[in-house]
This record gives structure tokens, C-alpha cells and sequence, in this order.
RNA sequence: CGCGGGGUAGAGCAGUUGGUAGCUCGUCGGGCUCAUAACCCGGAGGUCGUAGGUUCAAGUCCUGCCCCCGCAACCA
């Protein structure tokens, strides 16, 4: 029989930045499911992207000085950008796409075409108020004050020429299928799109721009662009082959079974979405879910607010699986979430290293002191079972159902709750049976301590198996520990209580979730924390120029001129300043104090030739008389300031002057 | 103003179709020693924002009010 197809998608990101925690709660998130889903034995397409066009990258890109495409190729391809992120986080992608690849632009070209034609895109004149000195459309609501959000100044009323889709046509279609069907996900955001959007009457959609040319051409219209949410929503048909030939398996995935998004774009997803595609005549995807934030300090995640949280630090320091299992584990997946570093690491000691980690390691720890490793056979069964031994079988044999029956409402908080109940079942377990007893008389209870541990190697081989979605690698190396081979690492034999072979060998190997220790591990992250946003800070920056004019006389007032150093002290109780003694060639010593020990070292200066202006009036620091000024040349690197002295030629002689 | 979400033990959160209020951390006490100073058991601590209503029964449904957060065309 054929394999049962599932397609999912993440959205396609925007890549004007890098990434945050943000969008890898949704990648994990999806990735988890579509491991979950290959596990119980679908036929998965798992697709994630970028959405690449539109006008703040193009000003973006021009900010950097750079092409829009070299922009985005840079934070999509390059070091720590987008591919490389979901490859660190282990994401399982099958397809990823770019609005920018050329299959995906002829095919939005023929879409537009396709809808031009059967009337739902007509021409039109989108009203809006224009910003002049930023060429920018604005509506009304975007206005802060009734002023350009950008540059704050007055704006006027306009007109631009532009292309609208008929989403007005579609309301009552979306109304039902919003209200009638489980198609957007969690229920309560029906509610909020039906109140919000579809009850104030739909308006009909502009979807091209004249104002940028960082788009998809219209094509049979020179000067417009295809709006974003055209070109960017058909990605996830593009991606298989929709109106191109670069893929052939439209047909096998399309309608999409889920699109994971962010509650803040559910609105495009489930009324646009689904009216362009009546409007092409394609299939609908079956569904829509509409993930929470995760928020910091109660509030948004933002780059303006500076508070984003870097998943490259966070993995680095506490492993990839270790992060993937928090965020999936803590957060109901429908709603928002309070982020902190607190709670992640609460959260992977709690349950990661107390729970689970110590459960396999005192589990195999047993099974090698007791039994060299290798149980008896005869383990498997055992003629008189105590209540504990059938409560803990009974909840492992069970777990797969109330897991699968979680994933597939998407909650995978609640699954991995599940897991967890067996977990510490099994820990109790050790606790009621205490193998340790048994084993003092092995002759008696020999049999009895063997079958105690095959059952804790079962519930914990059955927990690694659905947990695998979720850590891949960390439950990989769990099964080598437990001695579980491939044929019980499968879907069917997590409900199959038993599947382990009697006489596996289990291997004691290190600790699968170290316990971190709290404060220094906060402390390390504020470190990495800094360090990166150092890194951030642009190379070098230099002072702007002055705008104002001097003129020549008042230029030609200033007295520079060569001075060689005789002698270079270190000023006592100063950090910063260093006293000079200068051959100014008058043939009397001049005394300069500068702040520069920061930067040099006294001994390193003596026999130099400088440039000094010499005519400033004389002033005291920290009791001493400066007469004059040395000339540095500063500028900013890495946010932290650099100083060079100017050192001129040795063959200048002291006291020649400037002009 | 409108719309949406939230207000549950010291902190952070769960609570599906109304039926004895749970979890993690912290705290107090006990047990165990196989294990990653981990594990297991028990105690203390909540008038479930507030005022009414429906009901044999409401954190859970209805109404008013108070406070917090988010959204309003491209930040998951």
C-alpha cells in the first residue's frame, strides 16, 4: 500500500536580518512534527524558505551598499544566516525555496497572468498618502500622528496606478470556511479574523507596487512589482511544481496538510491565502495553525527594542536538542510563551538531566554492575507481577496512543507531558523495587532484579522513540546506551511493549543532558551575549564630517609643527595620562600632557617625531602644565574606541612647521 | 475608540465537553543510596482579578467593572 502523504510548511522568512528564537520556535516546531510524522510511517514533504523581495530589503541592501540580491544571498547562504541556522538546529527540511529563484518568479508571473485574465486582478488607483522626500505610500492607519512614520514630516494625498485582486468576490466563501471547518487553527483565531477583517467587509487587495522595483516584474505591465504576499503565499505551491517545471510532485503534495505560522501573519494565510487560490481554481490546504510569541519580559520580541534572543548562543551553549526540547516542551504551542534563560535551564535540568538523562544512566548503571552488561535471557517475562510492574507497563504501553492523539491536535507540549509522566513513573519504579536490594542475593532474586531492569529499559526505550521527533541526535546515542536496535526504534514497536530483545547489551556511555549549573551558565550566556552584539557593531566608524566652514585666516592661527619626544613618563595617580618632554627646536623643552597611556606605552614613544599644535594656552592636568596638544587620528572600531599618534618621518627636524 | 488574548499557591505556568484545584521551581520534613549532590514520599501555602447571574454543582457558561499585553497591510 502507498504511503499516506503528508506536506508541511513553515512560512518563508523575511531575511532583512538574522534570524531569532522567534522563527526557530516555528522551524522547530514544524521540523518535530514532520519527524513525527516520517516516524509513524507518512510519505512527508517538509518545506521552509525565504521571502526574499519587497522594499525594506531594497533599502536595506542600499543602507549596506550592496545589490538586494547580494543582501539577501549573504543572510540566507552566509555564516550564520538562515540555511546555515536550520542546519546547527537539525531542521529536516526536504525543500527550500527563495522567492528569488527563477522557477518561482516565472511561475508568480504566470499566476498574476492567470488571474489577470479571469478577472479577479484588475487595474485600479491605489489612494494612500505620499511622503515626498521618501517616495513613500503610506495608509492612514500607518501614519504615527498623521505624519510620515519614517521621517516624521507632513504627507499628502495620492494616487498611484496599481493592480487589485478581487478578495471582496471571495468573502463569503472564506467567512465559511473559516467559520465551518477546522481549517484555521487554534479555534480562537477564527474569531479574530472573522471580527476583525471579515465582519468590517473585505476590500479588495492591492497587489502591485510602482513605488520599488525590488519585486517579481508584472510582467505584461513594465514599472509594477508584484506584491509580497503574491508572490510569497504561492511559494508553497511553486515549491512543488505549481506553473513551473523545476519540480513535478504538485500533483502527490498539494493541498498542504498544515502551514505552521505566527499569529501575526494567520490573517494572509487564512482569507488571502485561500482566496487566491479559488481564484486559480487549486485545491485549499486542509489546514492553518496560528502558533503564539514567545515573549520577553512580557512584552514583544524586538530588533528595535534590542531584546531579541540569539539561538546560535543558546544552542552553542546548552546543545541543540537541549534548546529544541525547550521550546517545544514549554510553551502551549496555540498561545504566547514567556521566554527566559532561567526557565530554559530550570527546564533541562528538571526534566532532561534529572529525569530522563539520570533515569538512563542509573538504569544502565545497573545492568552493567548487576549483569555485565547483558541480561539474562527469561527477563522479558515474569509469572507474578506486582501492582508497580503493571502500572508502569500499562502507562509505557499506552503512552504512543495518548502521544499520537497530542501531535496530531498539534500540542506537542502536551505529548512530550506524556512522555515525561512515564519517565518519572519509571524512576518511581526504581524507587518501589529497589534493585539494589535484590541484588544482594542474587541467587534468590537474580531473576526477579533482571526483569526490573528489562522493564525500565523498555519504558525508557519506548519514551526515546517518541522523543526522537524532538532530539533526534540525543535519542540516537540513547538507544546505543539502552542496546535498542534499529527494529525497535520504529513507530509500531513503540506500542509494542516488549519489542527489546531479551540479551541486548546496554553500554554505560556519557551523560546524555549534563546538569548545567545555573549562575555560571547565566553568567557564560551574558558573556556570549555581549561578545556578539560587539560583533555586531559595524567594523570601524569614524567621526562625521563637519559641515562648517573655517576660514583660511582663522585655519593659519593654528601653530602645528614637528616635536621629537626626549622623554616619556607615566603621570603618577593618572591611568590615562602620559607627560612628555619634546624638542620643539626652540632649544627649550616643551611639556605636553596627553591621555593616550591606554593606547601607549611610555618607552615605546622616546626618539619619536610628532606633529603638536603649540600655540593652545597652557593647562594644568593633575597638577602639571601642558603646553599644547599631540595630534592622534581616532575613529571607533567594534563599538570600542582606537587611537593612533600621528608619527611622522625621523628625517623631519623638530620644530618644522605645518602649513 | 475597535478587535483579540490574559489576570489560578512566593515565582512561572496547566486546567479539554461545568462535578473533589494541578505541574515546575522555591520552602519544610521524611525515605533511599542504583544514579548526573540526582531519585522517591509527605507537609505548608490559593475566597482561581472583581461584582452579580444561570445551575444540584462554575476557574470552567452569561453580564457589568478593574488591571495587563498584543494587533490595526508585510518582525515567528
Amino acid at each position: 500500500m502507498e504511503k499516506k502523504k503528508f506536506y508541511i510548511t513553515t512560512p518563508i522568512y523575511y531575511p532583512s536580518d538574522k534570524l531569532h528564537i522567534g522563527h526557530t520556535y516555528c522551524t522547530v516546531a514544524t521540523d518535530a512534527m514532520a519527524r513525527y510524522k516520517r516516524l509513524a510511517g507518512y510519505d512527508v514533504m517538509f518545506l521552509t524558505g525565504t521571502d526574499e523581495h519587497g522594499q525594506k530589503i531594497e533599502d536595506k541592501a542600499k543602507e549596506a551598499g550592496v545589490t538586494p540580491k547580494e543582501f539577501v544571498d549573504r543572510i540566507v547562504e552566509g555564516p550564520q544566516g538562515v540555511k546555515d541556522l536550520w542546519k546547527l538546529m537539525n531542521i529536516s527540511n526536504d525543500r527550500f525555496i527563495r522567492t528569488t529563484d527563477d522557477y518561482h518568479v516565472a511561475a508568480v508571473q504566470k499566476i498574476f497572468k492567470k488571474m489577470y485574465d479571469n478577472g479577479d486582478i484588475y487595474k485600479g488607483t491605489y489612494k494612500g498618502k505620499y511622503c515626498k522626500p521618501c517616495e513613500s505610500f503610506w495608509t492612514e492607519s500607518q501614519l504615527v500622528d498623521g505624519k510620515c512614520p519614517d521621517c516624521g514630516r507632513e504627507v499628502q494625498d495620492a494616487e498611484e496606478e496599481a493592480y487589485f485582486f478581487r478578495l471582496s468576490k471571495y468573502a463569503d466563501k472564506v467567512r465559511d470556511l473559516l467559520e465551518n471547518t477546522d481549517f484555521l487553527q487554534p479555534r480562537s483565531r477564527v474569531n479574530e479574523m472573522v471580527k476583525n477583517f471579515i465582519d468590517p467587509g473585505l476590500e479588495d487587495l492591492c497587489v502591485s507596487r510602482t513605488s520599488f522595483t525590488w519585486g517579481i516584474p508584472v510582467d505584461f505591465d513594465p514599472g509594477h512589482v508584484v506584491y509580497v504576499w503574491v508572490d510569497a503565499l504561492f511559494n508553497y505551491t511553486t515549491a512543488m511544481g505549481y506553473m513551473n517545471d523545476e519540480h513535478s510532485d504538485y500533483d502527490h503534495y498539494w493541498p498542504a496538510d498544515y502551514h505552521f505560522v505566527g499569529k501575526e501573519i494567520v490573517r494572509f494565510h487564512s482569507i488571502i491565502w485561500p482566496a487566491m487560490l479559488m481564484s486559480v481554481g487549486e485545491p485549499l490546504p486542509k489546514h492553518v495553525f496560528g502558533h503564539g510569541w514567545l515573549l520577553l519580559d512580557g512584552g514583544k520580541m524586538s530588533k528595535s527594542k534590542g531584546n531579541v534572543v540569539d539561538p546560535y548562543i543558546l544552542a552553542k551553549q546548552f546543545g541543540v536538542d537541549a534548546l529544541r526540547f525547550f521550546l517545544m516542551r514549554t510553551f502551549p504551542f496555540g498561545s504566547d510563551g514567556n521566554f527566559s534563560n532561567e526557565l530554559l535551564i530550570q527546564t533541562i535540568n528538571t526534566d532532561l538531566a534529572n529525569d530522563l538523562g539520570n533515569l538512563v544512566s542509573r538504569t544502565t548503571a545497573m545492568v552493567g554492575k548487576y549483569f555485565g552488561g547483558t541480561l539474562p535471557e527469561g527477563c522479558k517475562t515474569w509469572d507474578a507481577p506486582e501492582a508497580c510492574d503493571r502500572d508502569l507497563i500499562a502507562m509505557a504501553s499506552g503512552l504512543r496512543n495518548a502521544y499520537e492523539a497530542h501531535m496530531e491536535s498539534c500540542a506537542p507540549h502536551n505529548a512530550l507531558a506524556e512522555t515525561f509522566k512515564v519517565i518519572q513513573r519509571a524512576n518511581k519504579y526504581i524507587d518501589e523495587t529497589a534493585p539494589w536490594a535484590l541484588a544482594k542475593d542474587m541467587d534468590a532474586n537474580g531473576a526477579r532484579l533482571a526483569h526490573v531492569l528489562y522493564n525500565l529499559l523498555e519504558a525508557t526505550r519506548i519514551c526515546g522513540i517518541l522523543l526522537s521527533p524532538f532530539m533526534p541526535d540525543s535519542m540516537a546515542k540513547l538507544f546505543v546506551q539502552i542496546g535498542a536496535p534499529a527494529g525497535c526504534q520504529t513507530w509500531e514497536s513503540a506500542a509494542a511493549w516488549g519489542s527489546l530483545p531479551e540479551t541486548t547489551t546496554v553500554t554505560k556511555g556519557e551523560n546524555l543532558f549534563p546538569r548545567i549549573d545555573m549562575d555560571k551558565a547565566l553568567e557564560e550566556l551574558e558573556a556570549a551575549e555581549a561578545e556578539a552584539k560587539k560583533a555586531a557593531l559595524p567594523a570601524i566608524e569614524v567621526e562625521p564630517q563637519l559641515t562648517e566652514k573655517v576660514d583660511f585666516d582663522t585655519f593659519c592661527k593654528s601653530d602645528f609643527r614637528a616635536v621629537k619626544v626626549k622623554a616619556c613618563e607615566a603621570v603618577k595617580k593618572s591611568a590615562k595620562l602620559l607627560k612628555f618632554t619634546l624638542d620643539d627646536g626652540t632649544g627649550v623643552d616643551r611639556q605636553i600632557l596627553s591621555g593616550i597611556h591606554k593606547w601607549y606605552e611610555p618607552e615605546d614613544l622616546v626618539g619619536k617625531t610628532l606633529i603638536a599644535i603649540v600655540n593652545l594656552p597652557p593647562r594644568k592636568m593633575m597638577g602639571l602644565e601642558s603646553n599644547g596638544m599631540l595630534i592622534s587620528a581616532v575613529h571607533t572600531e567594534k563599538g570600542e574606541e582606537a587611537l593612533h599618534l600621528i608619527m611622522v618621518d625621523d628625517a623631519i627636524p623638530a620644530g618644522a612647521k605645518l602649513c
